[in-house]
DNA sequence: CTGAAAGCGCTTACAG
DNA sequence: CTGAAAGCGCTTACAG
């Protein structure tokens, strides 16, 4: 006996439909103990005849959370970011937590108005993949009971929990990893200085040459945006120009990609090693060698320690980092060319 | 002068400290007019005080909307789910809308569960990559007024919205491809005979021996879970057995990637074309020919289809077809070895 | 075992 | 220009 299109039966409806009170109907809907079999019986035929479902926006108004947490990714549609959120899907589903997603594309006015869209919607919690370079708009929210938890890179201007891959320990074993396949001249091409990440790896980078007791000619390093004019022009500059290096580290996948769709498919080319794995990495010729990060983890890592401050914790702010993974694969193996 | 942690003000504590009505309180937040300036002053200056940001969830329940859509994806986590997220994302922001996301796993009842758990959340619609054989269950739900629209996979058992890809076309096209090739012996490694687009992909191979008179032994076609050992091991009975074929499809990019993760590095391979596009395919030697589907195009019709829905578009069920795009690259351009 | 009243935080419809 | 009352669909706290 479903209703005409657009109008939903409530509770209310129930109750009237089944002779009974508001109270007893909410109680069957419940499973809440103390309702006489036959009452219930008659609730139960009411609820089938007018194909009742409880409004659960309505419910949570009442109770005060909403069971949802959003997400707030620079792209849901690239790699790492799904992978991110699959990893909090999962955790968010074990509490019971349905999730909001939004992409904020590197863009700091969308990713606040995001960010405060779903503090409006009084999610329970929010995980954000910051972009903007001043998170004090979120201080407010959190004061007020809606814990942040950053992901990927840490808030700019406040304090607060993030968890983040160890960037510059992974940069530095990939440049290591180069250095012991007897490279001394590593060209390292990275995302714009600003961005933490880039600026952890380049951290990174600085730091293996020095374990090497190896110079860093200022050359040798070029960092900006990432779109393939750009990247495929620092190739051309560290690979050929004034002072030439034998070896590149790509700092992110996109950087990573232009490289390898720029160098030559055919002779010499400079050993290389990618920050971020890519799918098909192991079937390129040679196969790609990366310094992985670990999406899984630091979703679910992202994801546990926001569900812990629901949960009451009100400790300092964390900081907590994830191990990178360098996978050997043939680019970074590749020796200096004489000369 | 923000309060204690985990209690926000409400508009009746702004209307208090404002010393004016509720309603004033409520015109000022929503800048509707007809309030006088220095009245609107003295309530901004309360919100200011207090800290208050209007709670949207309340504002909705009111309004009977939720200003939110879901998106009911197989796993959010691999690159065409992603894709297709970003597309509904991008519409859902134009109509202001926010974007819950799930992923079913492939399990029927998961599928069922989070859809209906949206539903009662009373999201304003629904998109979902449907992996059950049964969707009655959500035939009260869009009768109640909450459309649902297919993507990628038509309903089962109900007349709905769907939006989907040229499956037998794409396959046709990529077959004959081959034929045109050389091939004659050409076999199809595909996903479960019960899943919809693996049937449809089927259909499109056979039919593009048909058009070319040739005919198909049955033992080059081979269906089932899309696992490496199951996919290896029809690559081996196909190129290897009693019934060689010189050439594969293979029908979706799981499946591709374990053919190319077991094919010879070296020496004579059959020709190759898969359905789905992968990262870095152009890059393999040979690159990897493919049918490409269009997620981009896929998500932007299911999610534009719904808003018409929810703009009062009452006309019978449509169902959508995307066009697929085949991109040579070198594996499918592979003649038949001699013998 | 059952239900009427009040309230979650807003908006709607109406009256001054 | 302003606000009191009723209501969105539920749950909470209480009384019978």
């Amino acid at each position: 006996m479903s209703r005409g299109y657009g109008t939903r039966p409530t509770m209310k409806d129930v109750a009237v439909e089944a002779g009974v009170g508001l109270k007893t109907v909410s109680r069957v809907v419940n499973g809440e103990s103390g309702v006489a079999s036959a009452t219930a019986e008659r609730v139960r035929a009411a609820i089938d005849r007018l194909g009742f479902r409880r409004n659960d926006s309505a419910r949570l108004l009442r109770t005060g959370r909403t069971a949802s947490i959003a997400l707030l990714l620079e792209d849901i549609g690239d790699p790492f970011s799904s992978a991110l959120s699959r990893a909090v899907e999962g955790v968010a589903a074990e509490h019971g937590c349905l999730l909001f997603t939004g992409s904020s594309a590197e863009d700091q006015r969308r990713e606040r108005d995001l960010a405060l869209a779903f503090c409006a919607r009084r999610v329970d919690g929010l995980i954000v993949v910051p972009t903007g370079d001043d998170h004090r708009y979120l201080l407010p929210e959190s004061a007020a009971g809606t814990p942040v938890v950053f992901l990927d890179r840490p808030a700019a201007a406040i304090e607060a929990d993030a968890v983040l891959s160890d960037n510059a320990g992974g940069a530095r074993t990939g440049v290591a990893h180069l250095i012991r396949h007897g490279h001394r001249r590593i060209g390292f091409i990275g995302d714009l200085a600003r961005i933490h990440t880039s600026a952890e790896r380049l951290r990174g980078y600085r730091r293996a040459m020095a374990d090497a007791a190896l110079p860093v000619d200022e050359r040798w390093i070029d960092t900006g945006p990432t779109d393939a004019a750009r990247v495929t022009a620092a190739v051309d500059r560290l690979t050929r120009g004034a002072a030439p290096v034998t070896a590149l580290l790509t700092a992110n996948n996109r950087i990573t990609l232009a490289v390898l769709h720029h160098l030559p498919s055919d002779g010499p080319r400079p050993a290389l090693v990618g920050f971020d794995d890519l799918e098909l990495a192991d079937l390129l010729t040679p196969g790609l060698t990366v310094v992985a990060q670990d999406p899984a983890a630091l979703g679910a890592a992202a994801a546990r320690t926001l569900f812990e401050r629901l949960a009451g914790d009100t400790g300092a702010a964390r900081r907590i980092e994830i191990p990178t993974r360098l996978i050997p694969r043939g680019s970074g193996e590749i020796g200096p060319r004489a000369g």
